[in-house]
This record gives C-alpha cells, structure tokens and sequence, in this order.
DNA sequence: TTAGGTTTTTAGAATCATTCTAAACACCTT
DNA sequence: AAGGTGTTTAGAATGATTCTAAAAACCTAA
C-alpha cells in the first residue's frame, strides 16, 4: 500500500512527469495489491473511478511503465495482452474458463534439469503457464 | 516421413474430405520433421510451391487439424499464433530477435515441484517457454 | 506573467491478424 | 443429369493495438 508520495517518487525514478492520468493509474495499480489486467479492463475501470482517460493514453501509460520495470506482460491468449504489476519472476495459472490469471510463486515450481541453450543465446526469461479448466 | 496414403488415411482419421487443398497442406506439413510457422507464412508458401489455395482455407484447415489433434498452438507473442506439427507434450525455446521457435522435449525439463491447484480446476496442459536473446 | 518550447493527451484514422459472410464451386450419390 | 452437401473463396467485418497530427497542459527563463 504506497502512500501519495510514494507514488510520486515511483513516477520521478521513472522520469515521467506527473500527469492527472498517469497519477490515476499509478494510484489504481500500485496502491492495491498485485494486479492481472487487460488495457481494456483498466480502460473501463479508470472511466468508472469518475477520470477523463483515453484508451490512447492507457497504452501509452502501460507502455512507459513497463519500460519503466514497473510492470510486465504476460502472453496466454491469442489476441489478448495481460499486464501484470507482479514484476519479480513468478509463473501463472490460467483459468481458460474466464480468462483468469493467478500468480504462482517462483518458489512453487522447482525446474531441476534444463536443457541445453543454444549457442550464442542467453536465458532472457522462462515462463511457465499452467492451463487450467473448470471441473 | 509419410506416404501418399498415409496422408489419405490422416484426413480420412479427421473425417476431412480429400481435396486439393487439404491434401497440399497435410503434405506439406507432415511428410517433413516438426515445423513451427505461422499461417501468413504457411500461406505464402503453400502459394511459392505454386498452389491455388486462399488465405481463408488457411485458416479453416489449420483449425480443422488442430480439433482433429493434429496440431497444436503455441502462443508466444502478442498478435501472432504459431501451429507446431509436434503434438507431444513438450515445450519450447523462443528466440526473440528473429521470432524463431525450438522444440525442447519434456524429459529435458523437470518439474518437480508442482504448487497447489486450485480447487474445481484440472490441469489442462502445462507451457513452459524459454524466452531466449542473441549475445 | 507571459512567450516559447517541450511533453502529454486525445480523437480518430490506420494497421494487422484473424474471423465472418454469402456466393461460387466441387464433389458425391442416385 | 439433378440435387444436396461440404469446401473454397474474395472481400467485408472485427478487435486489439498503434499511429498521427492537432489541441492541451506544463515548465522555464526573462
């Protein structure tokens, strides 16, 4: 739960000017606990919340703080990107069903062996999605 | 590496009529190894291998196949599907400089701790994916 | 405080992969 | 040869995202 300065401080280390809208979203996504979320979803969330906020500008935003390390993507669906303010590594559940995302921790999946890298790459990332269906 | 009628037997087993088309993709797609691709991709060169064949059917058969379990999908990136002729399970290296993708065969990863699954859902299929850069 | 310059926001157009639609075509079967 | 069904197709439609160019907000220095 970060306070209002603390928000401004998060917006300065990422040298992005505090703006009514970026302050907004800063307040809705890091104020609260982690989040799963679609530009979409926020979209409407923000419009609901009483902001003047253009779908244009939650991109825009999205985009800056990713770039920022303040959040990451996550990719399950075709057509679809979902945002994720959880930005240690970690994997996820995804609930076909609804489209949900959980988080699991990176400690609950033990990957022992790894297979071979090919050469002249290096390990960017590994994601590990857990597709589940409703019983 | 299939025959002719092996290929006949594939669509038969589908309960696909045999016709140009189908016939030049199955073809395509399972008398090599394993492939990875997009349909932009395959349509371009099912057309260099001189057929008639329309963007449309790409993607009509490419989902026929797919629900005949013939292939499988593997989403990786925002705005693009990939189909993999592997129907294993098994997971995958991306190489995210040039949007390549490597099968990794799942004894070589081990997981060997799984979290816990919430209740009413069922494991529907575990991805991992190797996110991968060039040095 | 105000003029000038830079950022930010925005509406709407553009894009790209994919799906839909409805007509044309191919293909049995009798 | 006719009729019926399945298949292919061009082109329109869709939906998420990005682009564009103009308007708005915001510094900053004089």
């Amino acid at each position: 739960m970060l306070t209002m300065s603390e928000i401004e401080k998060l917006l300065d280390k990422a040298e992005l000017r505090q703006t009514k809208q970026r302050t907004q979203l800063a307040k809705m996504l890091f104020q609260a606990e982690n989040r799963h979320f679609t530009a979409e979803q926020l979209h409407k969330e923000a419009r609901t919340a009483g902001g003047t906020i253009s779908l244009a500008t939650i991109y825009n935003t999205l985009h800056q703080f990713r770039t920022a390390g303040l959040l990451r993507q996550v990719i399950v669906e075709p057509g679809k990107v979902y945002f994720d303010t959880n930005t240690e590594p970690h994997h996820h559940f995804y609930i076909e069903d609804d489209g949900e995302l959980l988080d699991v921790e990176r400690s609950e999946i033990e990957i022992s062996t790894l297979p071979e890298i090919p050469k002249d790459c290096a390990i960017q990332e590994t994601d590990v999605i857990i597709r589940l269906r409703k019983k």
